[in-house]
DNA sequence: ACGAAATATGTTAGTCACTTACACTTGTGG
DNA sequence: CCACAAGTGTAAGTGACTAACATATTTCGT
């Protein structure tokens, strides 16, 4: 399966050192500060060859994140298709300690990072908005419709948007609440109209 | 009230050359292909001083869809707050064609351009994220919570995701959709707890 | 009207993200 | 072990955006 050669290796290597180097960069002197002229000096290979692994600068820092939504999205997917949108999210949320979802602690000054960098917003919206994307796929499955159905458009929408302030949320919070039981709550504010 | 100095009136005639330079070029050569430089040169100012105006290149050819969001919001914002939320958003889209507040068939061009730029996404995702902040505080005074509660940042986020929707759909179809039906179709089923 | 203070603009020169072209090295597969 | 594919570095360039500073223009009190 995995292409486990020479080639691949270095290249999984090369990958990983890239993204280590720009995160320890941001987190320790912040996005704006840490250039991509730093980064690949501490990954020891050239800019052009930064490029050839990451689009943006922004695509690196927010490597974690978007992995971690992807793997999200991956175990909704997994679930079975007679279950509506709404009710895959909650068990989603409900089964996303077990499945290895939630941010560790040690993730926690990174993402408060991220949730406090200006500048990486747009960057960020990017990734939930590409997630909307992929989550009409799987809600189109569910509502036996087209993938650009405008409900089903429109449910994918609301979904992330929930996620996305409940990320900020718990990433803004001193006291940490659980992250699980607000996503909990979120959806099934959905699920009864927003009241 | 309007300082109309002559110093205020010069400041308004090169924001608008700005803009429409800068429309003007994006809808013909398209938005990458369009440089700074040569906004300037049509608006006859130089690039410093487009800094001074606009902050990004972005914000410049995302300015008139800015003003209508603007606008709409406003006229939310005035409606009495023992409105819901939704019943304040489903009011605004009823009297939306009366407020003036829809897109001129002189716009469907430049709108239909913006949908199709990539480059502009993130941009335009920024705009309704503004949007969102926004909105919190209009729902804040009609929910009698905190721009910073839970469900108030939810319900805006979530309204704001579904106008985004709305938008992009109606930015598509060939066969001119009425947006107002689309909007309100799409706030029930919001109220209705998305099936 | 007049002159100083406040504010807007242009010029120059810079930083930095990102790209292209091309020569060079390093795995890969026969 | 060799021919080819694929990855990397160097050099140079584009374009968005900014800082510094000198110059012009509007404002406003007198």
């Amino acid at each position: 399966m995995a292409a486990t050669g020479l080639r691949e290796t270095k290249k999984e290597h090369t990958r990983l050192a890239l993204r280590d180097a720009a995160v320890e960069l941001f987190v320790a002197n912040g996005y704006d500060a840490t250039t991509v002229s730093e980064i690949v000096e501490v990954a020891r290979v050239s800019e052009p060859t930064f490029y050839r692994y990451y689009p943006t600068k922004a695509a690196v820092v927010l490597a974690p994140l978007d992995h971690r939504i992807d793997r999200t999205l991956s175990a909704l997917e997994r679930l079975p298709s007679d279950l509506a949108p709404l009710e895959a999210c909650l068990s989603t949320a409900h089964s996303a300690e077990a499945a290895d979802l939630l941010p560790a602690p040690t993730e926690a000054p990174y993402l408060r990072e991220l949730r406090e960098t200006q500048s990486l917003r747009s960057a960020m919206l990017d990734l939930f908005d590409a997630a909307t994307d992929r989550l009409s796929l799987d809600f189109a499955r569910r509502l036996r419709r087209g993938p650009d159905d405008p409900e089903v458009r429109q449910t994918a929408a609301v979904v992330i948007a929930t996620l996305h302030e409940v990320f900020l949320q718990w990433a803004t919070s001193t006291d940490d609440l659980d992250i699980v039981s607000e996503a909990v709550a979120a959806f099934e504010r959905l699920r009864a109209g927003l009241s």
